[in-house]
DNA sequence: ACGGCAAGGATTGCATACGATTTGCGCATG
DNA sequence: CATGCGCAAATCGTATGCAATCCTTGCCGT
């Protein structure tokens, strides 16, 4: 493991380490902080965040149930490696329910929710001016922060979830397999979406949004790379 | 607390009796044989089971995310007692995810799994004859299950994982609020959406599901019932 | 009589200790 | 030199102990 920042969490929250905890590590994982297939021990991580194993262990038990991270009985726990299958998985998961999830937005979004997301588009839009791994990883966590605030609205905890989720599990098919510029054109479609749902035209909004996962996902290089080793091994051998 | 049977598991899974614990739970939760707001120590269940705070912890933590349990800090753990706005959000996301699942279903079934599905209804069939509240539990349970099952055959195992949840808490919602015989047209209703999909016509499939979805929730009284045990003596008093 | 308050009990939160299981290395041996 | 066996290190799974927190309830002052 190598998170460079020792996180202070001590302030952040009085109560529910582990939930700091799960979020550092959330972040950091997303972030491709931490390569998928890294070890996560339970000792290490405790030690990093200066809790006992129990709290370490609980917020690797939540990234588990999340789909982050990979659990081995008697093994330990390792940053999760989507295979393309899984990766086809999310994204069909997505096409569903984010139309959803726009027609729902519709019916209760507001002019100042409208204008706050104009906002925090026109903020992104810097990162998209830099290069470098800094910024594409800014990028996509960014581009992420739209469809989970665009879930927030929809008012459905239950549906809000889910998209926490999926959301996360993207950003980290994204860095794995994505090619290039991913959010040039995803970051346009956020703005037509809007438009779309200020105009109040939930038909059109949501048929952007099945384009929009559809370009990322056809931006992504679905090929099975490097089996695990052993399936390489296997293959060739 | 009040499981009377003392389920002994430890034939069933030598491995992970958290988990096992959790199904035990999940299970008695649907089952409405742990009424919503009974409060589910650590140690207590931990003694039910023969196991130490620790693994009965982990299982309460996972109910907890399953949205089954709801766990106050310092306080405890509680079987969840879904609200009827919760209500309308549970069966507003199965409105968004079913009909993507029973499309997706369509490309996969098998001759096999139409079979296997009708035996399956007709199994259930004995327990609609059956009255009493056993058989109402056991009515609401295969129900569930139909739809489970037709998510396993849809292929995507993150859609299915939230089917998973969203039936179990559709269960305590219908436990909860169900006026009468839920089943009597939901079960006509599931041969129908097996024909359409024999057929295949995902078309009528997905619409069948809709409004099978629409009649289940319509069955409900979505009443805030309130009573937290205080009202019911105030009110019997 | 009523409201605030403090002591007591119960329960969770967390840390640590111990046993179980797996992995990897070294050594003996064919 | 290759191979198989066995031991040791590492890591997880689980139990238990202690401290912190919250609720209860009885008490006292007003």
């Amino acid at each position: 493991m190598s998170i460079s920042e020792q996180i202070i969490l001590s302030e952040t929250t009085p109560e529910d380490r582990s939930m700091a905890i799960r979020e550092a590590l959330r972040n950091a994982i997303i972030d491709r902080r931490l390569a998928p297939g890294t070890k996560l021990s339970e000792a290490e991580v405790g030690s990093l965040f200066d809790v006992s194993r129990t709290v370490a262990r609980a917020a690797l038990q939540m990234l588990t149930f999340e789909g982050l991270v990979k659990t081995e009985r008697n093994r330990g726990a390792f940053v999760s490696n989507p295979s393309p299958d899984e990766a086809r998985q999310i994204f069909a998961s997505r096409r569903l329910i984010e139309p959803g999830i726009v027609a729902a937005a519709l019916e209760r979004i507001t002019l100042e929710d409208i204008e706050q997301f104009r906002r925090q588009l026109q903020e992104e839009e810097r990162y998209m001016t830099e290069r470098g791994p800094a910024a594409r990883r800014a990028e996509i966590k960014a581009s992420g922060d739209f469809h989970l605030m665009l879930a927030s609205v929809a008012g459905n905890a239950i549906l809000q979830r889910f998209m926490d989720e999926l959301i996360a599990r993207s950003s980290l098919v994204i860095a794995l397999y994505g090619r290039s510029g991913v959010s040039s054109c995803g970051h346009s479609e956020h703005f037509a979406i809007l438009d779309a749902l200020q105009a109040g035209d939930g038909e059109r909004a949501a048929a952007l949004m099945l384009h929009h996962i559809d370009h990322i996902e056809a931006d992504l290089d679905l090929q099975e790379k490097q089996g695990l080793g052993l399936k390489d091994a296997l293959a060739i051998g």
